[in-house]
DNA sequence: ATTGAAACAGACAGCGCTGTCACCGGACAT
DNA sequence: ATGTCCGGTGACAGCGCTGTCTGTTTCAAT
């Protein structure tokens, strides 16, 4: 199957290679007479323009990247959110005609930000989607804005810099969370707080206590662990708050990794979970259904927000320059087995 | 800073613009000292070849596509399977300068061949890295290998098609493991087998029936449950083996989702593990690691067999048309918390 | 010194599109 | 009847590289 050119549409059309042009790329001023003969050549001949013609032509690549901090870095890869990130964007690519181009990096590196420029320069993405928490690195975060590349950043937890976000509502659903531990008759809940240089956990202990408040608990110091996020901190948390004088009904851990650490401690302590101690967990990752007892925890809508940065750049991508101010996804409260009725 | 072209650097290197692009593509007959000055110009204007120059008159995209099955057409996306296959990939790609594409597919689905065609045509990638169990889909591998795109095959089971791929010791592994279990006094030593339809997967039972013959141990029929890759047939399956009047003391699963699930059953039994139960699994998901008792499994090479499969890839677009055979990356056994001494 | 082959370098013509601008013809106003 | 505007279309010149082919230099072997 010999692959057929712009001329040869054009030609078995009737019309200048232009008009071919005009009707593959959706441009206005074609006559609906026109762009039909134009389409049925197109189909006849199986047509495809080529990518590095018009590319070169038009001064655009036609491509994002995903820019995501590398998974193997950490102890416990969090490839689940990875995944559900690449699965939206890849989504949203789809309904214009761009290609989605992967990133891993290491913020911890010394040189992302010239890693990120050399990455920049190379490809010349059309714009870039920048997922938490590099999206709150101001280095890299700066690196990506002087190229002047279109920047959409996920879950960048607080709102410094100037370029358009998405996000889901941490803080509230959190509240959420602890206002239904509460419902169930918690008196006592902990919580295990994250890294907080990732700011969207942060938020969540915010959640915590706006939750606390608006079921008229009291927020308790001993009862709030730091942890990084990692399963080993929410082993030690739960170590720390199980062993104590007075320890907690429930316990609500800002991420799922830290909610599996607390229940590989509950387990070990002889503590059953739900009818001893609730757990609670948050971002739904596969852990949270694949352990026994499966993880109350909270859904984050991953997928839906890295499509809707990709839509956001599509949309920059028409000269549509003005702005318009983030976009929250928000979480969904998923009860499952690992919460249950307080003790009496 | 005013983007730089091959011109440019030919004028400030005093050369031809032919001569930057032989040193560019590290083509022979360059004077090393003409190749040092260009290399200096190209330095001092920080030029970077355009991909779609190159591309349109190279006749080549320098783009690689990854095709994988689509994890949200699961219960339990095998997130981790997919990331590491991306991380392999991508340091392959690295190497030379490729960029890679990913495109989750279902294989289910009806017109998945039509799909990737379409694919190939839109994006024509100089290559294709296809993952399993995709790779011995008949109807995927035919509609690429129609193209006449290079394909890469990884996991593909049985080496049916005539592409090149690349693979890992599941027989002699599962041989392995089973050997192992049989070293620690275990006498009746239960199978949970895989989807035969994941090729790779099917070898494992071979490898367990070979490791029983080489302890002297005799295969029966009863201690060999067939499952579906799932968490719940994990349990349904260890269900079935506990209940049963004379259980096994070791439970091999062919991989760990279901060796999860063959946990979970344990713990809802009261059955401890590895005290009363040893359970091993097989291809080290990160789960492995995230539950209590950590689980005994083998670690698949999947991120060094992507980046094998790329390596293939460059080395065929390097005029290298030899067929030089699969490559077989070993797989590793993984010990760790829920194996121990068969009770006596 | 002479020769031939191999190493090295450049001129030139595209690759297959899009941006720009010029052009044409009909609707409408003057 | 003439001018003006604008939707619709085409001619043409590149976009920034690489492939091909031709020319020039180098150097070992006569």
């Amino acid at each position: 199957m010999p692959k057929a050119t712009i001329d040869d549409v054009a030609e078995l059309a009737g019309v200048s290679i232009k008009t071919v042009s005009r009707v593959v790329n959706r441009e206005p001023n074609v006559r609906e007479q026109t762009r039909e003969k134009v389409q049925n050549a197109i189909t006849r001949l199986n047509y495809r323009p080529n990518k590095a013609a018009r590319n070169l032509a038009s001064h655009h690549s036609h491509l994002f990247v995903l820019i995501y901090d590398d998974p193997s870095a950490y102890e416990v890869p969090s490839a689940g959110f990875i995944v559900r990130m690449q699965q939206g964007a890849l989504r949203a690519c789809r309904t214009g005609d761009y290609e989605l181009l992967i990133h891993p990096c290491r913020y911890r590196n010394e040189n992302v930000d010239s890693e990120i420029r050399t990455l920049i320069e190379r490809v010349r993405p059309d714009g870039i989607v920048l997922a938490a928490p590099l999206s709150n690195v101001p280095r890299v975060v700066g690196a990506i804005e002087a190229t002047g590349t279109p920047l959409i950043r996920v879950s960048p937890g607080k709102a410094n810099g100037d370029s358009q976000y998405v996000a889901t509502n941490d803080r509230e659903f959190s509240a959420e969370m602890t206002r239904y531990l509460a419902s169930l008759g918690h008196k006592r809940i902990a919580f295990v707080a994250g890294n907080p240089a990732h700011e969207a956990v942060a938020n969540r202990l915010e959640g915590y206590l706006d939750g606390l408040e608006q079921s008229g608990l009291e927020a308790r110091d001993e009862l709030v662990i730091k942890g990084d996020n990692s399963i080993r901190s929410g082993e030690a948390a739960a170590a720390l708050l199980l062993e104590s004088p007075d320890p907690p009904t429930a316990i609500f851990a800002a991420n799922d990794d830290m909610a599996a650490g607390v229940m590989r401690v509950a387990n070990r302590l002889g503590v059953k979970v739900p009818d001893q101690l609730s757990v609670a967990g948050c971002d739904d990752i596969a852990l949270a259904q694949q352990i026994y007892p499966a993880l109350t925890t909270i859904n984050q809508p991953l997928s839906q927000m890295a499509e809707a940065a990709v839509l956001k750049l599509i949309k920059s991508q028409r000269g549509n320059n003005d702005v318009d101010g983030p976009t929250i996804v928000p979480g969904t409260l998923m009860i499952r087995e690992s919460t249950a009725a307080a003790p009496d």
